[in-house]
DNA sequence: TCTGGGGTCCTAGGACCC
DNA sequence: TCTGGGGTCCTAGGACCC
């Protein structure tokens, strides 16, 4: 029998805030932007959501709700610190801990009873520890499975800790509203109400069968998840398995809408000199690359390619989301633009082995431009087209000498990978 | 109430291969 | 050239999470 731990902090980012300015404290709090601008709130105080503001929600409507609220940018580095800090709070206590997400974590308690005690007493000098460590508040929720323990810590918030003895499980679960369940979202909570399930109760009632003919594989996992159950896709694994990224982007929104082809090259170009950043940090090569456009009825597309070799240079996916953009854009304003990169792997692949000194050259550049930005912020340097203003000549193509788009190697080398060479 | 940005996983159809 | 079925890769879209 499992025992693990769901860590969640509470109101993570305002209390971050909280922190460096203890005036927050107890007000309205929003975090997300400035409330004329276009976006979503992250997070909101306990005191901005008892005027209905909530995480998601439109900044204009959040401002309307609850005009008084105290309107917060926001700032990453520091949420990803403090997130840290709780990482080694945890990671002193057990060395069974995954980060689920910048706010919330698994601890995984099996078999540690001599070391903290049964599990109500270890999450309560857990609780201890981190407040001590970090200033901050989080709930625990305490279960055999994580899928009920995420549930769990859900219930306990803010600042509690809940814990479901094994055996009672099914009696905890049924009176919640199956919008309880993680991966039950709008529109498969309409599709359980329209057949008169509310509760997870009426849900584990149900035959594996029906669900299956009505939801297909997804009916199936609902009917896990029903039992508290942590099958299928996410937490199969144990408990500690971090892996590397399957995807890296970026997308930005415009303030306003746009038709101005010099500003949404410049915006391609900076997205994916991001994300080519990004897949050096993590030494991985992208080979599929995908361009997301966005217009002004909200209409939203996606066109990618992949390519027969791994990339992480700025220039590749810059000439590839150009060339994207260009071959699928209508001419409409276009209201957001985003560069993602998938596929990833840890080596570049063969084309790019053989390749010259060239590709080694720009390697040096861009190594040594990380290290720019990282000293001075990612605006201190940019590609030639990604700035605007002034620049008018545009470097927009790969070298013919650049290793990259050969079509008469393509596939050159490649048999499935067994080395037959 | 006019709707961010970073991810994960799933589905479904078509191409292609055996 | 009448035609099966499985596997894998690719693309596009969508639900969902924080």
């Amino acid at each position: 029998m499992k025992t693990i731990l769901h860590v969640d902090m509470d109101a993570f980012f305002v209390s971050v805030e909280e922190l460096y300015n203890p005036g927050l404290k107890g007000k309205p709090v929003v975090v997300g932007g400035k409330p004329d601008q276009r976006g979503v709130v992250s997070a909101a105080s306990y005191a901005a959501r008892k005027f209905g503001v909530h995480s998601a929600m439109p900044l204009r409507t959040a401002y309307k709700l609850c005009p008084q609220a105290i309107f917060l940018e926001g700032q990453p580095q520091r949420y990803r610190e403090h997130s840290r800090m709780v990482f080694e709070a945890l990671n002193a206590f057990s060395p069974r801990v995954e980060m689920a997400s910048i706010d919330e974590a698994y601890v995984d308690l099996t078999g540690a009873e001599r070391l903290h005690g049964p599990p109500l007493e270890a999450a309560h000098k857990l609780h201890e520890r981190i407040q001590a460590k970090t200033r901050l508040n989080c709930s625990i929720g305490i279960a055999v499975s994580r899928l009920l323990a995420k549930i769990c810590s859900d219930q306990a918030k803010p600042n509690g800790i809940l814990w479901v003895i094994p055996g009672c499980e099914a009696r905890f679960l049924a009176p919640l509203d199956v919008r309880k369940i993680p991966g039950v979202g709008k529109v498969t909570e309409k599709a359980l109400h329209d057949c008169g399930i509310r509760r997870i109760g009426d849900l584990a009632h149900l035959e594996e069968a029906f669900l299956e003919k009505r939801f297909g594989q997804w009916g199936l996992a609902l009917a896990g998840k029903a039992r508290g159950l942590d099958a299928g896709g996410w937490f199969t694994g144990e408990v500690g398995d971090q892996d590397e990224p399957k995807s890296i982007s970026h997308e930005h929104t415009f303030h306003e809408d746009t038709t101005d082809v010099v500003l949404i090259e410049a915006t391609l170009a900076r997205l994916s000199e991001m994300v080519a950043s990004r897949l050096r940090e993590h030494r991985l090569f992208a080979r599929t690359i995908q361009l997301k456009l966005r217009y002004k009825d909200f209409s939203t597309f996606t066109r990618a390619r992949t390519l027969d070799h791994a990339t992480q240079l700025d220039i590749d996916l810059v000439s590839e989301s150009r060339r994207l953009f260009h071959a699928n854009w209508t001419g409409k304003p276009v209201r957001l633009l985003g560069v993602h990169t998938s596929n990833l792997q840890f080596e570049q692949g063969q084309l790019d082995l053989i390749a010259g000194d060239k590709h080694d050259r720009w390697k040096k550049a861009l190594s040594a431009v990380d290290r720019i930005r990282d000293r001075y912020g990612s605006q201190s340097v940019s590609i030639a087209s990604a700035m605007q203003g002034g620049f008018r000549e545009r470097v927009h193509e790969t070298p013919a000498d650049l290793p990259g788009r050969h079509p008469e190697k393509k596939d050159a080398g490649e048999d499935g990978g067994h080395g037959s060479g």
